[in-house]
DNA sequence: ACTTCTTTGAGACTCAATCTCAATAGAGGG
DNA sequence: CCCTCTATTGAGATTGAGTCTCAAAGAAGT
């Protein structure tokens, strides 16, 4: 399904207006695979003139990871980080201390352990985060 | 060791000095095993008549958090939360989402095959975070 | 077009955490 | 015990991501 019309779809069911606005955030937010903050993405749409308000970004963000449409990331230094979520299977994330860097994993057998677990210790969980820090042994990176 | 003695090898090696504030702070992080953050710390501090400012709270647990001996902790609700780490072995959290229960879990399994997996895809983990977010069966809790 | 209800923008505000800087106080040496 | 050299402290200002307010603008159904 087409960018425009998921969001339309979505905004429908729930009842919200679908805007201008909504749709210049969402096509900003699908128009990479980079991890950015709310300031990234606001400022990207302000530098090909598509003036939305700072408020704006953010409340658009929040419908959007509401509906399962965009990814909330929080690394932990104070402020999210966003990804398209559609069509994208779920990941977790590595990030390299030194450059910054973010690579995506995926491994069904923690998956399936951590849920093992939880069932072990009474709990049926909804949602996780697993992120892994350290160093990258890429060339390019600085502390090499 | 004594928590006295640990905290006041730890600020000689570094060359920082042992104040009554430190002390105070340390003694308090130790007193429970909660989950706490600065501001139920400090609170806490003020209530035993113990003056330390609210900018020595917070200057003290980084301290403390570099030198190994508290670890910071971020479930993504905007704030620090803090424990003890003199002799506690590593663990990561499962957390309630309706009564905020915070349990801990460690799976060897797990450990291994992160490690595993951040060396297949290039890197050297030096920490990570593993967290469980869902709903505890507890008679209890809210929401049953 | 009319009406109703939602959304937007601009700036004020919140809240955890950090910074500033003058005053205070460890720690080692004499 | 005092001196000097620095580190530390307290109080309040500041930061910065994110949220809130409210009047004006704009969807969408009729």
């Amino acid at each position: 399904m087409h960018n425009t019309d998921k969001l339309k779809q979505i905004l429908h069911k729930k009842n919200l207006r679908y805007t201008q606005q909504r749709q210049e955030v969402w096509d900003e937010i699908c128009s990479t695979n980079e991890h950015r903050d709310a300031e990234d993405i606001y400022n990207s749409l302000r530098k090909r003139q598509t003036n939305v308000s700072r408020a704006t970004v953010y409340r658009t963000i929040d419908v959007l990871v509401k509906n399962n449409l965009v990814r909330r990331l929080d690394l932990g230094d104070g402020r999210s980080r966003f990804e398209n979520k559609m069509g994208i299977a779920h990941h977790d994330h590595i990030v390299c201390l030194d450059c910054r860097k973010i690579v995506e994993f995926m491994n069904e057998e923690i998956e399936e352990i951590q849920e093992q677990v939880a069932k072990e210790m009474g709990f049926e969980i909804v949602r996780h985060v697993h992120q892994l820090f350290g160093h990258c042994l890429d060339e390019k990176c600085p502390n090499k």
